[in-house]
DNA sequence: TGACAAAATATGTGCATACATATTACTGTT
DNA sequence: AACAGTAATATGTATGCACATATTTTGTCA
C-alpha cells in the first residue's frame, strides 16, 4: 500500500531534530554550510515536509542553523549562546531549595521618581510613585533586597494594599498582568546601608537585578534586586 | 455562508496569539482559569485548529498559559518572568558597539585541574588539560578577562592551535560544536591580580559568567569570564 | 555595463483530517 | 467505600495540499 513505511521507522520530529543536529555534530553539515531542502529532507528521511519545518524551525529556535526564505538553511558559523532563564518569584525560588521564605517591608512612601528611575520607566518626566523596600528572607536570613516604584497612574489601588503582608511584586503578578518586560543584570559593590540589610559587609559584590514591567506602553513597576555574595543565577542551555 | 469569512479578516497565528493574549490582559481569562478548547476557540475565531494550537503552543513557550493533555490549557496563576539571552562572543559583543575589538593570551599552560574545575566538568578526579587565560579588550581597554580549561582528553588537537593569534572560544566555536551548555552568573569582589587585568581596584564588583560546555558526555571546556565595573547583561522578554 | 522588472525558488502559513497519547472521569466489582 | 479497569476527552503529532511571502536569480532594456 502506498503507507510510507509507518510502522517501521515512525519518526517525530523531536527524533528528526535529533538527527539532523547530529549531522550538525558529526560534522556532515559543517559550520556555515547549507541545508538540503526541506523538501530533500523529508524525501530522504521518509516523512512530510511538514515534519521536517517542525525540526528545522526547533533548530532555529535554538539558534544552532538560520533560515531564510529564498536562501535555505544555513548551519550558523558562530552559533551563538543562547540560554533561557526563567526568573523566580522571590518566595518560590526560596521554597524551592526547602528554606522558610520571609518577607519584610523597610520602607513606603510616595515620592517623586529620581530622573533616572523616569527614564528607566520610558517617562518624559519624572512622576509621584509609590516606592517600597523590602527584604526576601530565607531561613530569616537575608536573601534578597528590593527597591521598588509603582506607577500610581498606572496602579493606582496599589495605595490601598497592606505591604507589611503582601510582598508587591506578588500582589503586581496577581492583580496586574504584564505585556513587556526588561531586565538586567550586573554586578555592584554594596553600599553600606544595603550591606546592613543584607547582613554582608560594605562593598561586598552584590548580584543586581533590574526588571521593568509595562502594560502595553503604560509603566506598571520597576525594580532593582539586590542578592548577598552567593547569589547565582544558572541555567542549561 | 459555511466560507468561514478568509477574505475579511484572515488571521495569522501571531494574530491569534495576541487576541488570546489580549484577553488574559484584559482578564476575561484570569489568572488560574480554564481556557476554551482549542476546537471551540478555532470555531469561536473561524480558524483551524491547528492554528489555535500554534497560538497556543506560543503562550505557553512564553510561560503565560499551561497546557495539558487532558486538562486544557489554564492560564498560569503566577507567570514566570521567562527570559532568553543571547551570550555573545566577545569578539561580537564589542564590535557591536562600534568599539575596536582587541585580543591578548595572558596564560597559556598544560596542567593538572583543581578538583573544583574537575567537579564542574562533571570528571570524577582531575585531570591535565590546557590553561588559557585571555584578555578581550574594546578600543584598547580591558573588556573581559577569561580564565580557561580545555579537555585534552576531548579535544587535543588545541596544543597545536597558536592561542596568541586566536582566541580558544573562537577557535573552540568553529571546530568543535557542542551539544550542552551550562551557564551561571554570579559577582564577585576582584582580587588584585584580577583588578591588575581588567584595569579596575581590588574588591571592585566583577560580573562573573561561568560557562561549561560538552559533545554528548565528554567535556570540552569550562570558562570563568570576569567583566569590569560597566559590564550588564540585559534583555527584553 | 548597469539598472530595473520578472521569473524562479525555498521557506512560512493555513486547513482538513486522521490517529496518538496522556489524563481525567466513570463504572462496576469486591 | 475503596479500588481497579475502562471509557471519554483535550491536546500532541503527522500528513497532504494549496497558497503566501521573501529573496535570489535571471532576463530585458536603456
Amino acid at each position: 500500500m502506498s503507507a510510507p513505511d509507518k510502522g517501521s521507522d515512525r519518526q517525530g520530529w523531536r527524533a528528526l531534530r535529533e538527527i539532523i543536529h547530529e549531522r550538525i555534530l558529526s560534522g556532515a553539515y559543517p559550520p556555515g554550510a547549507r541545508l538540503p531542502r526541506d523538501a530533500d529532507l523529508a524525501e530522504q528521511l521518509g516523512c512530510a515536509r511538514a515534519t521536517v519545518q517542525r525540526a528545522m524551525r526547533a533548530l532555529a529556535d535554538d539558534g544552532l542553523i538560520e533560515r531564510k526564505r529564498k536562501g535555505g538553511s544555513r548551519v550558523l558559523a558562530r552559533p551563538v549562546t543562547r540560554a533561557t532563564f526563567d526568573i523566580p518569584v522571590a518566595r518560590e525560588e526560596v521554597e524551592a531549595t526547602g528554606r522558610a521564605y520571609g518577607y519584610q517591608l523597610v520602607a513606603r512612601d510616595i515620592t517623586q521618581t529620581p530622573h533616572s528611575v523616569a527614564a528607566a520607566m520610558g517617562l518624559a518626566a519624572p512622576e509621584r510613585m509609590l516606592r517600597a523596600q523590602a527584604l526576601h528572607l530565607a531561613d530569616r536570613r537575608p536573601f534578597m533586597y528590593e527597591d521598588r516604584w509603582i506607577s500610581l497612574a498606572t496602579v493606582p489601588e496599589i495605595v490601598d494594599v497592606d505591604l507589611t503582608r503582601e510582598s508587591a511584586n506578588e500582589w503586581l503578578l496577581a492583580h496586574r498582568p504584564y505585556s513587556r518586560c526588561t531586565l538586567r543584570f550586573s554586578a555592584a559593590n554594596a553600599t553600606d546601608a544595603q550591606a546592613e540589610l543584607l547582613g554582608t559587609r560594605a562593598g561586598d559584590a552584590l548580584f543586581v537585578i533590574e526588571r521593568g514591567t509595562w502594560l502595553g506602553s503604560a509603566p506598571i513597576t520597576c525594580v532593582t534586586a539586590l542578592a548577598p555574595p552567593g547569589y547565582a543565577l544558572s541555567t542549561e542551555a
